[in-house]
DNA sequence: AGATGTCCCTGGAAGC
DNA sequence: TGCTTCCAGGGACATC
């Protein structure tokens, strides 16, 4: 399930790579999310410039146009010369003059979309509303108190809206969460200045050690090299329900919020 | 406007 | 053993 790390680990893993290559053809597999919104004979003849990211969209740049990739919650992303034959859960390959970049997604939850610009109705559709990227200095303590006052729902919930700061997903919301020692369940309102700074630390921290580890495997991602990462032994609540707290002992807790299975100690976690 | 619920999809695990 | 049911999750969308 790729949250921020992940695909920031993937973004890195072929950019450099697939930068300056020219695009020499386009397949798309079963529909995914959203259709392409292009023919993909479009592209062809272009060049990708760069490749960057924003919360859990990839952004390649290219001569023709913005492709915007997310990896919803099973997509992975492959990239080199000699890839093996096209499987039943890959459902896009760019071939380049560098190599063929394939998004394998059994779920299909992933998408790649294609807009003219940044600035076209399709691409500011998806990126309009997203928060503040955790890991820039655009995340600020105080602002972020700010934006927490004026939401009545469960911060829990209010992290993973994403409208706020961008890219904390289902594990790293609960981790970042027992780090800061809150209750998943406060209301985003009702948390303090010191307490918001302190979840404020708590997201960079969890982001920002799970990038620095090469993405989680907590499922089953890997980066476009096919290197998986190895945070899993590190989740301090995420899917450990009934397990002993690794600070105080007290068994994990979980819970449903919104649909999405909460983990918690209610013992370093105060309400 | 913000909060909440629903839906998309498939594979693996759990239940009968 | 083989069926059915449940669950995982990001995020757009609909409905209060």
């Amino acid at each position: 399930m790729p949250e921020l790390p992940e695909v920031e680990v993937t973004r890195l893993s072929f950019a450099d790579r697939i930068a300056g290559a020219k695009i020499i053809a386009l397949q798309m597999g079963k529909p995914l999310r959203w259709p392409l919104g292009c023919e993909t004979s479009q592209l062809v003849g272009h060049t990708v410039l760069q490749v960057r990211r924003r919360g859990k969209y990839l952004l390649l740049d290219t001569t023709g146009g913005l492709l915007l990739i997310h990896l919803g919650m099973s997509g992975s992303l492959g990239f080199g010369g000699e890839l093996p034959p096209l499987g039943k859960h890959d459902h896009f390959e760019m071939q380049t003059t560098a190599g063929s970049l394939r998004l394998h997604d059994p779920r299909r939850f992933g998408a790649v979309v294609h807009a003219p610009t940044e600035s076209d109705a399709v691409a500011r559709k998806l990126l309009g509303r997203l928060g503040v990227e955790p890991l820039t200095d655009a995340f600020d303590a105080l602002v972020f108190h700010r934006a927490l006052q004026r939401r009545q729902a469960a911060i829990k919930q209010v992290l993973l809206a994403g409208d706020i700061v961008v890219g904390v997903g289902n594990i790293y919301a609960s981790e970042a969460l027992f780090m800061a020692g809150i209750r998943p369940t406060v209301r985003a309102a009702r948390l303090s200045k010191p307490r918001a700074a302190k979840l404020h630390a708590a997201i960079r921290a969890v982001l920002a050690q799970a990038l620095a580890k090469g993405g989680s495997t907590l499922k089953d991602f890997s980066n476009a090299k096919g290197e998986s990462g190895y945070f899993q032994l590190d989740a301090m609540v995420y899917d450990r329900a009934g397990l002993p707290c690794k600070v105080c002992a007290a068994p994990i807790r979980t819970l449903r919020q919104g649909q999405r299975a909460t983990f918690f100690c209610a013992k370093c976690q105060k309400p």
